[in-house]
RNA sequence: GUCCCGUUCGUCUAGUGGCCUAGGACACCGCCCUUUCACGGCGGUAACACGGGUUCGAGUCCCGUACGGGACGCCA
């Protein structure tokens, strides 16, 4: 049977990079086995389910480059019938029961706490057994009566008193559940009998033909319940793989509430992240490949080498700091990109280049025709220190417009230390008007000779002029800097500057 | 509370009984390169949660403890 494999996130926020990392995961597999990769979108919270949200997701997934879905978006909402008739025909099969329980109310806020409150309270009540239910031995003729008379009910699975279940998770080995552990749990609501998540999900994953499920850890109890519907419904149950948990550094779940944009996957995007980098990192997250000391792979190599075999038990620690901007997310991805930004082929950073400078109004046609050769070399002595996109507008600003701003601790270290600077640098300027030719050699060679002839030490002239030409205090080897600003944006720079000393 | 899962440097991790005086990466520190800052090169600090077993031998297998996480909903 050919893998097929879906990604399912319900679309309520943005594209968490723990769901992310998930989709990845699934696409690995997918294309490593050469099956199906689906999206399936779980949007039957109509309530907080947005299509901008949607979007955001779908956005993101194809910002990873793995937007690529092999059939059409499934959308779960869609499907309520099916899952409705799935649970009825339980009924009909004496697998499932209608409770006529009234309905109970619950706020939404607490849940989490309310239910733990309600699990201790149980366990604390001894010899009584909390899973009877009356209506559970109800025959189906006065179940069938009460229903046709308008009575209000919610559709619960018939859990077998007895036994227990079992499957085996390809990343956590055999996981048995005793059925004493497992309620009557709801299919459908009372009232409207629309559908709960563990009926859905279990619905169309077998209407979609999934034959692996890759999903978070959290879902790893849960399952034994899908399992038994599944198995109610008389379908194969697919080959289950939960995947460890992305903590944060207090080792909490990561949610947007508590940790904010640093969990959103478009943050990185607008922070200028590159894709191939970011996913990079993200692959690593959990699952470590078989090459050992292997740590940057393209996405060919990822695929090669990805397998379940190499995922991990326990969950990552995301590591960042609110404190340090600097650390504002783990530093191994920022690492990492900085790693991409620097070695990746110049023709596949280009349009990012391009994209960024073009938001930041810094870009010109130029650059990809007369002025090409020039905007390469720029763009290569550059990237060697930068970290995202973003410091090609920030940082490189210089480079690509005259109106830049200057630095006002490298103005303090570089020009105003000493008063000679104001004379100095036109000097240069005017000394640079007959350097020929214009190549780093000659121009090192010309600057070197002029501070000789002043008797002032060239890392006077050679600092100055950094911040003179780039407003900053750091920066690529000045000749090289003078050779691509040049001569004459060089000369201009360096009069201007005089009156900054 | 009950059930499930986990625990190797600060973080991501290698490790499937002897190759481990525990390897790599990020971060950090030092040196080299460099009249800047990075890159790069070289070197350094830093970990098997704890306690019992099993074994000639345990980071690796078993049990317990501690700690952490997850789940337990007419949410998804």
């Amino acid at each position: 049977m050919s893998v097929r494999v879906r990604f399912a996130p319900s679309p309520t926020g943005y594209l968490h990079i723990g769901a992310a990392r998930t989709a990845l995961f699934n696409w690995l597999y997918a294309r490593k086995e050469g099956g199906k990769f689906l999206l399936r979108v779980e949007d039957t919270d109509l309530q907080r389910s947005t299509d901008e949200s949607t979007r955001s997701i779908l956005e993101g997934l194809a910002w990873l480059g793995i937007g690529d879905f092999d059939e059409e978006i499934v959308f779960q909402s869609h499907n309520a019938d099916k899952h409705r008739a799935a649970a009825l025909r339980l009924i009909h099969e004496g697998k499932a029961y209608r409770d006529f329980t009234p309905k109970g109310e619950r706020s939404d806020a607490n849940v989490k706490h309310e239910i733990a409150e309600r699990a201790r309270a149980q366990s604390a009540a001894e010899g009584v057994d909390q899973r009877s239910n009356t209506y559970r031995e109800l025959s189906l003729e006065e179940s069938e009566r009460r229903a046709a008379a308008g009575e209000p009910f919610a559709v619960r699975l018939k859990v077998a008193r007895e036994g227990q279940t079992r499957f085996d998770d390809a990343v956590y080995g055999e996981q048995t559940r005793d059925h004493s552990e497992i309620e009557d749990l709801v299919l459908l609501r009372s009232g409207d009998l629309s559908p709960l998540y563990n009926l859905s999900v279990v619905v169309d994953d077998i209407e979609m033909g999934i034959t692996n499920v890759i999903r978070g850890q959290d879902h790893l109890t849960n399952t034994h319940k899908q399992v038994l519907i599944y198995e109610a419904l008389g379908s194969h149950v697919p080959t289950f793989a939960h995947l460890p948990l992305i903590l944060a550094p207090n080792k909490s779940k990561l949610s947007k509430r508590k940790h904010g944009e640093v969990v959103s996957l478009t943050t990185y995007r607008d922070r200028g992240f590159i894709p191939a980098a970011f996913r990079n990192y993200l692959a690593l997250l959990g699952w470590s490949p078989d090459e050992e000391n292997k740590e940057i792979l393209s996405l060919a190599e990822l695929v090669e080498h990805f397998s379940l075999a190499g995922v991990h038990r326990s969950n990552a620690v995301f590591n960042f700091s609110d404190a340090d901007a600097r650390q504002w997310t783990d530093q191994k991805a920022l690492w990492m990109n900085a790693e991409y930004v620097r070695t990746m082929p110049f023709e596949e950073l280009l349009p990012m280049v391009r994209a960024e400078l073009e938001s930041a109004g810094l870009w010109r046609t130029e650059y990809e025709t007369t002025q090409s050769e020039w905007f390469r070399r720029t763009v290569e002595l550059i990237r060697q220190r930068f970290i995202t996109l973003k410091d090609f507008s920030g940082q490189g600003r210089a480079y690509f417009a005259d109106e830049f701003e200057f630095d006002e601790t490298a103005v303090a270290k570089n020009l105003k230390k000493d008063a000679a600077l104001g004379e100095l640098l036109p000097g240069l300027a005017t000394r640079f008007e007959i350097v020929e030719p214009w190549t780093p050699e000659s121009i090192e060679q010309a600057l070197r000779a002029f501070a000789e002839e002043r008797g002032v030490k060239a890392g006077l002239l050679i600092n100055a002029s950094r911040t003179a030409l780039t407003g900053q205090s750091v920066g690529p080897s000045m000749f090289d800097l003078f050779e691509v600003i040049g001569r004459e944006r060089s000369a201009h720079r360096l009069r201007a500057a005089a009156g900054l000393v």
